[in-house]
DNA sequence: GTGAAAGCGCTAACAC
DNA sequence: GTGTTAGCGCTTTCAC
């Protein structure tokens, strides 16, 4: 069995609270009792317990973070910065994945809220009204949605579909197709209301369409039919998978036909042609909502909004419109 | 404050042990009280506290997975499965990535041990000196790599490799080249060792490549050199990247030479032309390893080994050798 | 600066 | 079948 805090206060003729002091206070132990009871403790290799201390002190110095679905590339990097960033507070982060269903979801929410001290929930499926009601146990932070009152990183994607289109004007293109993303989606209803808004764009709006590439491949046929020459897909794997319809029948990118994705996974860069589109910071969300989780765990009454930048790159599957 | 055992116990007119009792062990509460507390517990949003429950019996319910890198596409998909399978018999995961540092997954280890049950170790970078020093503390499952008498789950990457190239040599390919990875990695030994063994191949072994998408990139003009027609790689990522700087070279795949990777990530399918590739089983893997973690908290003394299977599939990147 | 003691939320003997 | 009690490993008043 490892050794525990009475252990080492045996072991250094000293009490536990003393013990106890030099870990969570040590100003508050003398410099050489606080060196005798280190020692001893690094000697039995004492680590004070976590969950232990959390009984006490009601912070367990746990995160968790739930995500729509862990292999959707989306989401890797943005779990990787939050993980990293945790834990260079010393935050340890639980991880799960509610396979896009709301039930598991509210569902896993309710067991983890115990042992940890705050959510961030991405893309949630949840209703607000369910958002709200187990926001009453633990703090969250929501991200790429809107939840009235609560804390909330954005990823402006409505300024990457501007650029993206822009980009596509300037190479001439005049009828763009918007492959718009699941009815429900926060982010689809942005680059919609971003693109109806720009003026001098013929714009025709695609779908609901999967999030996939699947739906990117299903979606070929009607992106022919509408004679548009530049499309801005609601993400890359859809981006991808119209690329390949497209090519199946015989539309090549980008000699007949534009695409720009949105995200910027590792799949877009690696493909040929490399993808155009437009990157999302996930890395900086997660790190941020990091951030704003540790922050409204203190004070629980800051939420906040912050909005994220998002830039176009281009790569090789825009090009000038055809003549 | 959320309820506590006390509250639904005040509430219900019992004692705080019938309370437990109908969570823990309901079979010992008759059914009347049960239901009693059970009712009373809804109504005032009353779920067992975890860590404090794992304060007396030892088990938290919770298991660490530890990654090299969460944003390689080979991870996520076994901690997708890990995850769900894990929930499924009602533990959380804590997932954490080294970034392929051996000082921080040693670090972040110990941190986890008291909050864990078992900790579940794919591709570590770690000595086995640390791994079995750290054994002491808490159960090991290790993915990918061998430990002496520790559980174990391998992928039998050696059998894809020869399927891979009895492939390339039924297509009527002599020479073949493996690019082989970082030099400690087992899977890259394996590969190697299988792919010696084989007859009627002109192997060339080069190496070590990194296991990226540049050390595919940087390892184009060796191939060529090689003289080789058929190339198996180290994964999917070093098979993709040396696509790319075939074809920057003037050689096509697989008109000119054919290559075959590792691992089946998401982009190898979605590339053009689509990966052939020795198929890991990481999923199952994920699973398993939770299986045998599980297993292993029960009863300390069953090391085992396991070994997957592993398949090639063909996709566009092989074909018959020009003549 | 350090010790004593209570208590965090829960389980597990042991009584009855 | 249920109550009583001790205690898991730790922190935190409160004394001294």
């Amino acid at each position: 069995m490892a050794a525990t805090i009475r252990d080492v206060a045996q072991a250094s003729g000293v009490h536990v609270s003393t013990v106890s002091r030099t870990f969570s206070a040590p100003h508050l132990v003398n410099p050489e009792t606080r060196n005798r009871v280190l020692a001893v403790a690094e000697d039995l290799g004492y680590r004070p317990n976590r969950a232990a201390r959390a009984l006490t002190t009601g912070r367990t110095h746990n995160i968790g973070l739930i995500v729509a679905d862990i292999a959707n590339p989306f989401f890797p990097p943005l779990i990787k910065a939050a993980q990293a960033h945790a834990r260079a507070r010393d935050y340890h982060v639980f991880v799960a994945d509610t396979d896009e269903d709301p039930q598991v979801e509210e569902e896993l929410i309710q067991t983890l809220t115990k042992q940890v001290d705050g959510v961030l929930l991405c893309s949630p499926r949840l209703s607000n009204r369910a958002i709200e009601r187990l926001h009453a146990d633990v703090p969250f932070v929501v991200v790429n949605r809107r939840v009235k009152g609560m804390p909330t990183i954005l990823m402006d994607v409505g300024h990457g579909a501007r650029l993206a289109i822009e980009h596509m004007t300037g190479l001439g293109h005049r009828r763009i197709a918007l492959v718009s993303g699941p009815s429900g989606s926060w982010t689809s209803g942005e680059m919609r209301a971003a693109a109806t808004a720009m003026e001098g764009v013929d714009l025709v709006i695609l779908g609901p369409n999967a999030p996939t590439e699947q739906g990117g491949l299903a979606v070929a046929a009607d992106v022919i039919a509408s004679g548009a020459t530049g499309v801005l897909a609601y993400n890359d794997l859809v981006a991808i998978g119209l690329i390949e319809g497209l090519y199946e029948r015989g539309v090549r990118v980008p000699d007949d036909v534009s695409v720009v994705g949105v995200d910027d996974i590792v799949s877009g860069r690696l493909n040929r042609p490399k993808l155009t589109t437009v990157a999302m910071p996930t890395a900086a969300a997660g790190r941020m909502a990091v951030d704003l989780l540790l922050q409204s765990v203190g004070d629980s009454a800051t939420p906040t909004l912050a909005t994220l930048e998002t830039s176009l790159v281009v790569r090789e599957s825009t090009g000038e419109v055809r003549q």
